[in-house]
RNA sequence: GAGCUCGUAGCUCAGUAGGUAGAGCAACGCCCUUUUAAGGCGUGGGUCCUGGGUUCGAAUCCCAGCGAGCUCACCA
């Protein structure tokens, strides 16, 4: 528990002033205050109002809170009291809270919580503040509170130790108290159009529904294997099978991979399916939902993220293809035409071209400040993977979607809806009705990454056993993320699946967007950290 | 997994032609009855992330490790 000597000289010193305190009669760890007013109240009621009128009024209220800074002068003395966020100021003095209160003030210190009974006043700089006339102890800081001016900003003592981030740093705070104002907002979207909330197994004796590694656990009554859920999917699309026509859930999903400024291996995904919706009616539902959520959390749908304003309700909308020939960089040659991006072997020799042409540009590129150096070399490792790696074993949707994702993704910014995508990347969607090599699928991208990814549900047993196993082909040819076959999904949808459009939202990523954070964990309360002092 | 940057007092940070550490806040003592990053006087507090190495001498230079941030890769 003690990082120092000093942290176990100074907890000792506070038992001590606790025992001073207990002698002045209070208890050192009470079980309740009751507050006339919360520090929020206080503000909301009297910030505007004019010391005269304070002074006639004499309101008297009785409010609870930390102690954030304290200031001391002889016989009398000013504390900021912070809670809910808030703070206010109190004045304590001698004459006001007798021998008795002005010991108990003395022996108080910065993080400890307290109870005040006073009335309003304005002090000589108009600062809306109480006149203390009694102090009650509540709970004593043992430990030394960050610095008062600067907050806590070392970021890695931020996460790991997020109870004192959370008091210390307000905008902190303020994240979190936004991100339940998100999970508010898309509870309340779907509640209001007849959706059920509903809630399916995280621990699954088979990981579906997405393209990731899973983690995998162990239950020993039953000495049976499981593995923590990448996707509620399959589960879902069980409901809709069983004539829950509209559901949805917001809950953790578990992916076994690397962390990064937009990845933590435990995420919140919210899901939703409706039946007799296909992929057309999710883009438009998509458009609301989002427009909706920031209006109830922000009050406007513009944001600014990573020093750039953008507008939710402004959504562009285009094919993948449409979009890799629209963000086709000028380095990379001659744009692929639509008939080049549906033949595997025309576009190979396209791409094989676009790599000379972005050798040439890269190393044309003197100064290795130049921005576009960096960008240039990332384009070119991911056009010579998709090149040559494609040519030997991937299909042609594998290769369109991974030069979609090299090309067109960092360059969404503006909210844009991504639509057909390959059938080989989508095993789970229903093909177009009149071009099987691609289904009815979009997924959305704001901010530079993708936020929601959406499809009208292959409802076909037979084809989704099909599609089952082509992924156990790419699983066999080395592909551990490709998708497992799961029989008994298959028998479900023997039963009828209607129609039905699902999509899945990324709520942490959301939450950034809404937020201006640039990390995803700090919009996550307790981010994955590497083990430091396992005490 | 790779590259770059960082790790000095409880907190925020200084400290390179290598000479065994400083400031502010916080703490402790004293003064101060409208202050607000309160002020004044005084005091205490550091395995300079860890382990090696170079050197007469390392917070500083080198190597390895641990942890963090950013970028990239993988993914959502």
């Amino acid at each position: 528990m003690f990082e120092s000597e000093f942290e176990k000289n100074l907890f000792a010193l506070r038992k001590e002033k606790l025992a001073e305190i207990e002698k002045l009669g209070q208890a050192a760890y009470p079980n309740q205050y009751k507050a006339t007013h919360t520090i929020g109240e206080i503000r909301s009621g009297w910030n505007e109002t004019a010391a005269e009128a304070l002074e006639a009024e004499r309101t008297t209220v009785a409010i609870a809170g930390r102690i954030m800074a304290i200031r001391a002068q002889g016989k009398a003395g000013f504390a900021t009291l912070q809670q809910g966020g808030e703070r206010v100021q109190i004045y304590v003095r001698q004459d006001a809270v007798g021998e008795q209160g002005f010991a108990l003030y003395k022996l108080l210190d910065l993080g400890d919580h307290i109870g005040a009974t006073g009335y309003l006043f304005r002090t000589r700089t108009g600062e809306l503040t109480i006149h203390v006339e009694t102090i009650t102890f509540l709970a004593k800081a043992m430990l030394a509170m960050p610095e008062k001016f600067h907050g806590l900003a070392d970021m890695e003592l931020r996460y790991r130790q997020r109870y004192v981030d959370l008091f210390a740093n307000i905008e902190s705070r303020e994240v979190f108290v936004k991100r339940a104002k998100v999970l508010q907002a898309l509870r309340k979207f779907f509640d209001e159009r007849g959706y059920l909330e509903v809630e399916t197994p995280m621990m699954q004796p088979l990981a579906g529904g997405a393209a990731a590694r899973p983690f995998k656990t162990h239950h020993n009554a039953l000495d049976m294997d499981l593995y923590l859920r990448i996707a509620p999917e399959l589960y879902l699309k069980r409901l809709v099978v069983g004539g829950l026509d509209r559901v949805y859930e917001i809950n953790r999903n578990f992916r076994n991979e690397g962390v990064s400024t937009q990845h933590n291996p435990e995420f919140t995904m919210l899901e939703f399916y409706q039946a007799y919706a296909n992929y057309h009616d999710l883009m438009q539902l998509t458009e609301e939902l989002i427009m909706y959520v920031a209006r109830q959390v922000n009050g406007t749908t513009v944001v600014e993220f990573n020093g750039r304003t953008l507008d939710l309700a402004k959504w562009q909308r285009l094919t993948m293809r449409e979009a890799i020939r629209h963000y086709w960089p000028a380095e990379a040659g001659g744009k692929p035409t639509m008939q080049v991006l549906d033949d595997a072997v025309k576009l190979q020799k396209q791409l094989h071209s676009a790599v000379e042409a972005l050798e040439a540009a890269y190393g044309a590129v003197k100064d290795a400040d130049d921005e576009r150096h960096a960008r240039l070399k990332t384009l070119l490792a991911a056009v010579n993977e998709v090149y040559y790696e494609s040519l030997k074993n991937a299909p042609l949707g594998k290769m369109v979607y991974h030069l979609f994702e090299a090309m067109v993704e960092p360059n969404l910014f503006d909210p844009t809806i991504i639509y057909e995508y390959p059938t080989e990347v989508s095993p789970l969607s229903k093909a177009k009705p009149d071009d099987p090599a691609h289904v009815e699928r979009f997924e959305f991208f704001i901010g530079g990454f993708e936020i929601g990814n959406a499809f009208s549900e292959l409802n076909d047993p037979e084809e989704q056993k099909k599609r089952f196993e082509d992924q156990l082909a790419q699983r066999a040819s080395g592909d551990d993320e490709a998708h497992q076959m799961d029989e008994d999904y298959v028998r479900a949808l023997a039963y009828g699946l209607p129609p039905t459009g699902g999509e899945g939202i990324g709520v942490d990523r959301l939450t950034m967007l809404l937020t201006g954070c640039r990390s995803i964990r700090d919009v996550i309360l307790f981010p994955l950290m590497r083990g430091k002092s396992a005490e």
